[in-house]
DNA sequence: GCCTACATGTAAATAGTTACATGATTGA
DNA sequence: TCAATCATGTAACTATTTACATGTAGGC
């Protein structure tokens, strides 16, 4: 999770550590607070592993910074990451669906469409595993009441988010469709990407 | 958080780690999926730690089954744990107040205002830091603005939730102050380590 | 005869944290 | 001069997962 992060946010500009740390605990805070002792680490074996690689570096006197920038490698490693549709194990989902909602500009229409809707059915799982808890555990206290009402009630307005993105992704995928149908959002930046958002 | 869930849940009645792991893919399952290569070896660890205990093991042929009941050292683990108003370090906060609040009976009343209250000053930073993220970065793809929106929306509504729970704790508290004031929440069990926490 | 559920466990890997170590720069 | 911020890193630890190993019982 924390190498898609940074690989989304090195798409954007060359960074160093310390600016990273910044825009991760911008970006993910809500839910996700990156540690240096995370983070540095990380950074050395993607360099290893060749997803990034040094810009470069600056050493004044002491102030040294080492900048990096994605390579090539770590682009194909992002856009899998990003769009990882495999079976699932249905971790702590929500987050790395966040991570990925975060970055989602960079997917192709048709993989964006596919990610949403595995997300889907798994709300769905859910919603459906709380309304067969609820009806099997009438004796419950009242805070693992309040606690799954208002859960379920979060779900379900996830649900409602979810399906209009889902009706956008898909207008927009029948426009460009019947017009051109170009996979030219895997470059190096989107352009003028998909037509303007609807009522957003 | 694992020791947490099964303390609560073995406060309840005695069970076996099979039955646990069902349990728990119940109760948190919405956000946490327990796998047994957890579950069990946690198990060891705690019968160990004598915070639980065997209360008795069935071996029909090969049908063999270990039921653990909470023990009384147990019991105070399970307070503190629940209290746990320490300074915090924001990890994956949500998931762990969730956990906390459904075995918020068990609390006494003092403390579940303390915890309520640190979710609250929690939900308030999130959202100062997502507005000031959200000023600071005008120019958002359309992805991460509409994440960005959704998120704040969901955290408001937390908000509210916990502000109407706030309330009615506190409404409850005066009601019982001014006619009896029996801390019966904890009965079998210590209730003199529990009243430490206001001042802290 | 095969699949699912029951029931317990271990070993290796993964992903992250905290605490520590270092040291310069800027501003009150 | 003191604190905060900048900037990078390591070592030890924690919690958890995945994949494996084992075997029975009951239903289709």
């Amino acid at each position: 999770m924390l190498k898609l992060a940074i690989l989304g946010l090195l798409k954007e500009k060359p960074m160093h550590g310390y600016e990273l740390k910044k825009k991760l605990s911008y970006l993910l805070g809500s839910f996700w607070t990156v540690s240096y002792g995370s983070l540095y680490p990380a950074l050395k074996k993607m360099e290893k592993a060749k997803e990034i690689e040094c810009a470069y570096s600056v050493k004044e006197k002491t102030r040294n910074r080492i900048v990096y920038r994605i390579t090539p490698k770590g682009e194909r490693e992002f856009i899998k990451l990003l769009s990882d549709v495999r079976p699932d194990s249905s971790l702590s989902d929500t987050e790395k669906f966040d991570v990925r909602m975060a970055f989602f500009q960079y997917l192709d229409p048709e993989t964006r469409i596919l990610v949403l809707e595995k997300r889907r059915r798994i709300l769905q799982d859910q919603i459906a595993k709380f309304k067969k808890y609820r009806s099997l555990n009438k004796g419950q206290d009242r805070y693992q009441k309040g606690l799954f009402r208002h859960k379920l009630e979060q779900i379900k307005s996830d649900m409602k988010w979810l399906e209009r993105l889902i009706d956008q992704e898909k207008q927009a995928m029948t426009v460009t469709e019947s017009d051109t149908n170009p996979p030219e959002l895997l470059k190096d930046e989107g352009k003028g990407e998909i037509t303007a958002a609807t009522g957003a």
